[in-house]
DNA sequence: ATCTTTTGTAGAATTTTTTCTATCTTTATT
DNA sequence: AATAAAGATAGAAAAAATTCTACAAAAGAT
């Protein structure tokens, strides 16, 4: 009997998931989260065999939430579930102990199989993910920009991508107004950007 | 027996969509379409009581299509299901002939409420929508929100656009930050927007 | 193993932006 | 013409963001 955590919020993709891990699985025991506190609540309370995690979340640090869960749970699956492009964070995400990264616009079969492998221990990214990495980690090139980033860094830029302000940031992350400031000073001159409509530009450019 | 289409290009939101509109309409005949050109072949062959269709999908104008589906087939009822913030696109696809507008972020009940109304006829939007709409129609109709803008607004949201900051304004137009500063805040006002990617977002949209 | 660089953090000072209130002008409305 | 609404402008106060400096911890390099 696999027992599931769905980590999303909207209502109907948690639907569609259950519909789609209780086919494959038939008796399983799923349950779902709305938003992180939810989620570290569940956590909790329950041993989860797989847990199936969307990373845009309106009011989740879903960075800080995936590595609190590798933290306080090592031994815990989590399947990476996005619409994102896959390219600059899906690494990011493996690094910080998620078991597989898949696109919400994969195909069924994608899907399965994915959910597949990470059960069965083993990690899962899609083919041209992997081959973007080896790629990538070959000619040790950083062609997108935003891999010069720290992961503080990252979770920074995303948060300022979705029309968080300095302040939002440092009570989200806990952290003084200053640091942000830092962070943010440092992330635009790394990206060589000067304003945060550059920054958008550049994340769209990146699919970041 | 009734005929649905749902249009979404996540085979996820597709299978929660479909389990929902099962469970409400037990005996339900309930088609997919992935993109709009399946959509427009769905529709050629048959007569839906009710399309659900998300208005952001990757290789399709959904905008487009929402006004193919309106002059071919005037009688059929588009529910739009989407993430976007209602704000910005509602009003142009009621507009453009839809029947209701819900955003995937809604409760449950929200959604089936809307689905059933569609059903019957009756147009659906979210209180929060109905009012803003309201209230637009109230102070200034002009569907082109940038319309709203007075001369000197105007002129400072395209230097906003352009990246510049607000004390940039000031010694562009040879005024003071401040008025620069009321200007900034009453057209954030008018367009309904709190920060400078919604105003790019809206910007975009609207091809200013 | 040691030195260097990067990263995460923040206090304090400074600069910039926002907000609130208010005045005068222009443009509608009746 | 009289009155009302909308628009352009700021001063002052308050709030937010940036910059500068600094330091400890972590990661990399030699």
């Amino acid at each position: 009997m696999k027992k599931f955590l769905i980590i999303d919020d909207h209502v109907i993709v948690r639907s569609g998931m259950k519909l789609l891990l209780s086919e494959i699985y038939k008796s399983s025991d799923i349950h779902e989260a709305c938003d992180g506190d939810t989620a570290t609540q569940k956590l909790k309370e329950n041993n989860y065999d797989l847990i199936m995690m969307d990373i845009q979340m309106p009011k989740t640090d879903t960075f800080g939430l995936m590595e609190y869960i590798h933290i306080k749970y090592p031994e815990a699956k989590v399947l990476i579930f996005s619409v994102n492009a896959e390219n600059t964070y899906a690494k990011r995400f493996m690094k910080a102990g998620a078991y597989g990264f898949v696109s919400k616009e994969s195909p069924l079969e994608e899907i399965i199989k994915a959910i597949n492998l990470v059960l069965n221990n083993r990690k899962y990214i899609s083919e041209t993910l992997a081959y973007k990495i080896a790629e990538d980690s070959i000619s040790g090139r950083t062609d997108n920009p935003f891999n010069k980033l720290s992961p503080r860094e990252f979770e920074i830029v995303a948060l300022l991508l979705n029309g968080k302000t300095v302040s939002d940031i440092s009570q989200i992350l806990n952290i003084q107004v200053s640091t942000v400031g830092t962070h943010k000073a440092r992330l635009f001159e790394k990206l060589n950007v000067t304003n945060i409509l550059e920054l958008k530009e550049l994340a769209t450019v990146y699919k970041v």
